[in-house]
DNA sequence: CTGAAAGCGCTTACAG
DNA sequence: CTGAAAGCGCTTACAG
């Protein structure tokens, strides 16, 4: 290796400050057309690039975005998180699309202690951070306290409203998929959903399921509300039970594709025929919800217009030296495969 | 947001230099234990957590790990690609868990132009990269020029020996695949595969069907090797050619989940039944071969193991300041599912 | 065991 | 339009 080629070593071959060839390389105007000419090209025949770090040091901007995912179980890593909700993936990818174009890198992480948390972010110096999912509140203290712009993902709790927010218009989705399902003629339709009591996004989409079958005159009773894991075994124990206890239900609003994919493996595994015994409305339109045979008749979250406008309003917020609290909403929409029929 | 702390100030404080600061903070063995206790207390009561920034500047190590994602399509995003193949997402959990372990943290790119990518690694002072997939020689020949410790995943070619490689034992993988249909008694096995004569991969892959179809006295003529895009769609396309020309084949080895999936979704819409009329064997074991039902039989690729060599291959020589050169190469296995049956 | 001081590679008022 | 110099927050020989 060469040794690094530095800000003085261009300046001195160029007959100049350290200062000009400073404003060079920032584009400031105050260098003549001349001498930019003269210290770009030496730059270039040196193959000499700018270090971030030592213009960080300087100007107290990292050029660094953190990405944060929610470790709930203790099992849980950024790896398994990212393989097993493809969620994560595909807002991760689109953050990094548009910050990247703005010279930012991302710096991926998990919370798992508190404390641990905020002196990562401190060290590295971060000059925003996303924030995917929910976490204890204590963080959202700590992370307020830290003063650098944020902005919050699937968060209806009231201190999103210190941050910049992003949401799905989660209620709508699932009266749309109820809608969906009354238009076919369904009557008996059940709603299958995460803590429906502890999670705001999941008591919406449970919500946007009630208008719709308030609207339709139809009736919601206990047997035909349940409560599962966000995971495709969650999806599968749950159409076991209800196979066995022969709940009357001829369709599904399910608040999560992964968890109707799992109801629908165990159903054909058993003989039951989708979507001619049961239908079934999935929600997020992940990768896999195309995949089956009959495909899942789904609500679609355009995730990565969401995490362009996440990646959008950090930028913002970075690049004016802002502190501004944003909240957008995005449209979620129908997806009908084959999984629905009518009844 | 308070004046950030520094080290200045953490010395004045404790009545010491700033040297025996940052001895106490590398845990240095020069300071007496009750110097160090008070600088320790007084670090801890101002909350002050050291700039990893600075840090690099003087001591040139910015404990930042650089994963490289092949963008091939010109539309390929780092999102698309984390959403669309699992394994990547899984790869880069598993490398950011062990690597985070040592303090360090993972920078995501993709590689788009070539001189960039190389001034991108520079600008940030990456102190090692991890390359998942293949592409253009040249890149290598950068990487290679750069010096820094590089760790290689799938990648056959000779270029390889320069630096460190992981790989999956392609060719065992789907030997074992054949050899799992040739056990259930199928005689008309065909092998579907992406560019078999460019890429190492999918020809190795191939390979290892061809020995256990050699090994159990079969034929392999241009009637049963096939070749596709590696996506679902590319399994969509070849399934209704097969359909369509009414090839004779009983089983088929596919060398990717993905278009396996295709493959059984385009059947099973047109009322061909897996497995009755069809066994397939699938490659990789990506979470959605679980979905489908039934499951697709496949060959699993131990990703998260090959993470965390690659982790362990690129921290060691970070670490020792070294540059070794390690291939390592990571065992397959057979999972049976429901795609494959007795004939 | 502890400190003074140079240095890492930049930026940025300030002066001219 | 250009430069001298201080500063960002650390580390690290070197000296004692």
């Amino acid at each position: 290796m060469t040794k690094k080629t530095n800000i003085a070593e261009i300046a001195r071959l160029a007959g100049v400050s350290t200062a000009t060839v400073s404003y060079v390389i920032n584009d400031v105007d105050k260098v003549s057309e001349k001498t930019k000419e003269r210290v770009r090209k030496i730059m270039a025949d040196l193959d000499y690039i700018p270090s971030i770090n030592a213009r960080s040091l300087s100007n107290g901007r990292t050029k660094l975005i953190g990405v944060t995912l929610p470790l709930i179980a203790p099992s849980d890593t950024t790896g398994t998180l990212l393989e097993t909700n493809p969620f994560f993936a595909e807002y991760l990818g689109e953050i990094h699309k548009v910050i990247a174009s703005y010279g930012y890198d991302i710096l991926l992480s998990g919370i798992q202690v508190k404390g641990k948390y905020k002196n990562w972010i401190k060290s590295r110096g971060l000059d925003g951070i996303i924030l995917l999912g929910s976490y204890p509140p204590d963080i959202y203290e700590e992370v307020k306290a830290l003063g650098i712009p944020t902005v919050l993902t699937d968060i209806y709790e009231t201190y999103a409203n210190d941050f910049h927010s992003v949401n799905t218009d989660d209620a709508e989705g699932s009266y749309l998929a109820a809608k969906h399902l009354i238009g076919l003629g369904h009557k008996k339709i059940g709603f299958v959903g995460g803590s429906i009591k502890e999670s705001p996004i999941h008591n919406n989409r449970y919500l946007g399921y009630g208008k719709a079958m308030l609207e339709g005159n139809l009736k919601i009773n206990n047997d035909c509300v349940f409560e599962t894991l966000t995971t495709f075994e969650g999806g599968v124990k749950f159409a076991q039970r209800l196979m066995k206890e022969k709940v009357d239900l001829t369709a599904l609003v399910v608040d999560a594709d992964i968890v109707a994919l799992g109801i629908m493996k165990a159903c054909q595994d058993a003989g039951k025929k989708i979507p001619d015994e049961l239908s079934i409305v999935g929600f997020d339109d992940i990768q896999a919800a195309s995949f089956t045979s009959p495909g899942l008749t789904t609500i679609r979250q355009f995730i990565s217009k969401k995490g362009e406008i996440a990646a959008n309003l950090i930028m913002k917020d970075i690049l004016a030296n802002t502190r501004t609290t944003d909240s957008q909403m995005v449209k979620s929409k129908l997806i009908i495969r084959g999984s629905t029929k009518k009844i």
